[in-house]
DNA sequence: TCACAATTCTGCACCCACTGCAAACTTGCA
DNA sequence: TGCAAGTTTGCAGTGGGTGCAGAATTGTGA
């Protein structure tokens, strides 16, 4: 009736983004290791135990691995023109992403990289999403390159992507450099095409 | 006297590769999560406090970053010959490195990797180890290539070379191509110095 | 409007990872 | 041999994480 989805679902949106919030914000203020499961489920008001219902772990919702991520940028990636190449139609598909995201939800994922730079064991969650996002994502460049999902090149355009995308997200968040995220991970992957050439010359 | 190391680092040295190698086979032959560090200490003959004495957690065990790696691998880059481009000096010093590891502990090597690839959580501290180790391994490119270790070109060339080497390693573990790693890494790095290119042209 | 089925929430009991502390023990050295 | 320093261990406790079964809530058909 309103919005296509019942009471039910709604609630378990909201008590989920309510979590996920509240997980951020605490950790941002009181440090990750000095909060727990417990302080999280208080502030979002349900009990422990349903943390648990929604969340894997308390390192999930903080990290939060959006489960349909991997199936959007697939299509991302399929539905590029058909004039680019694999690289080309990889960064559009980043780039598409990265509008939308920034759009919807920007200064939740500037919260969420400042406490995560300072944890390891939220970065290493982080890297393991990414790594699963590059598996599916290695399926598609292959498919638009012609090649196996086995072969070297789609495995590595995608994890050298994810390398890019990573080094960028850390200098947008390091605010010492105060350009836009777009920017950033466009200069990255325009040096990665341009196989890592020096400013004096290409790579030797 | 005997080699420079007293009896008691010899023993700790001992211990904690004890530790490791049981926590490999350990969890090699059971599945990581099945194996509980109570077995782990067991297997290696000493009580549950002491495997805390040694590796921080039970993940440790098995991914035991190595923590003079970083060093090594600093000076490796740094000692490459002259005449050696950033990129191409990190290829050789990667190169050497693998060479001598694979020389102290191949076997053991798979064996973790085989174990590593199947749980995302031990990915994840790989990818996290990984990490520590390229920020210390930018300082030296930056070095070589006459740039503030806080440029992108260091950064992304080190991320990069990272992201070749796990797609080498996965490779490598995954027992369907059987050319050795050297081989397999060198492959990668030199398509990532090319730009990515396509098997029909440069990236696009 | 009401009652029933399905789903969600919650408390409880439990396992395991991990830590600080202090006592027992081992090693190195005078 | 005996002492100082370092290592191992047990113990007690915290917190993350899970299975289970009952209570609470919601969707649905009569």
């Amino acid at each position: 009736m309103n919005g296509e989805l019942g009471l039910r679902d709604r609630k378990k949106r909201q008590t989920r983004l309510a979590l996920s919030r509240a997980a951020v914000t605490l950790a941002h203020e009181h440090g990750y290791d000095h909060v727990t499961v417990e302080d999280i489920s208080a502030a979002a008001g349900v009990s422990p135990r349903t943390f648990f219902n929604y969340f894997a772990g308390k390192e999930d919702a903080i990290v939060a691995p959006d489960p349909e991520a991997a199936a959007r940028m697939r299509r991302r990636v399929l539905d590029q023109p058909a004039e680019l190449g694999p690289g080309a139609a990889l960064k559009a598909a980043l780039g598409d992403e990265i509008a939308e995201g920034l759009a919807d939800e920007g200064e939740m994922w500037l919260l969420r990289m400042r406490v995560v730079q300072q944890h390891p064991v939220l970065l290493a969650k982080v890297f393991a999403s990414g790594e699963q996002a590059e598996r599916e994502l290695a399926d598609a460049v292959a498919e638009r390159a012609g090649q196996s999902a086995t072969d070297l090149y789609p495995k590595l355009l995608v994890a050298a992507a994810g390398a890019a995308c990573r080094v960028a997200f850390a200098r947008w968040s390091d605010q010492e450099d105060g350009r836009p995220l777009e920017i950033l991970l466009g200069e990255a992957l325009d040096l990665l095409y341009a196989g890592l050439a020096t400013p004096t010359g290409p790579c030797t």
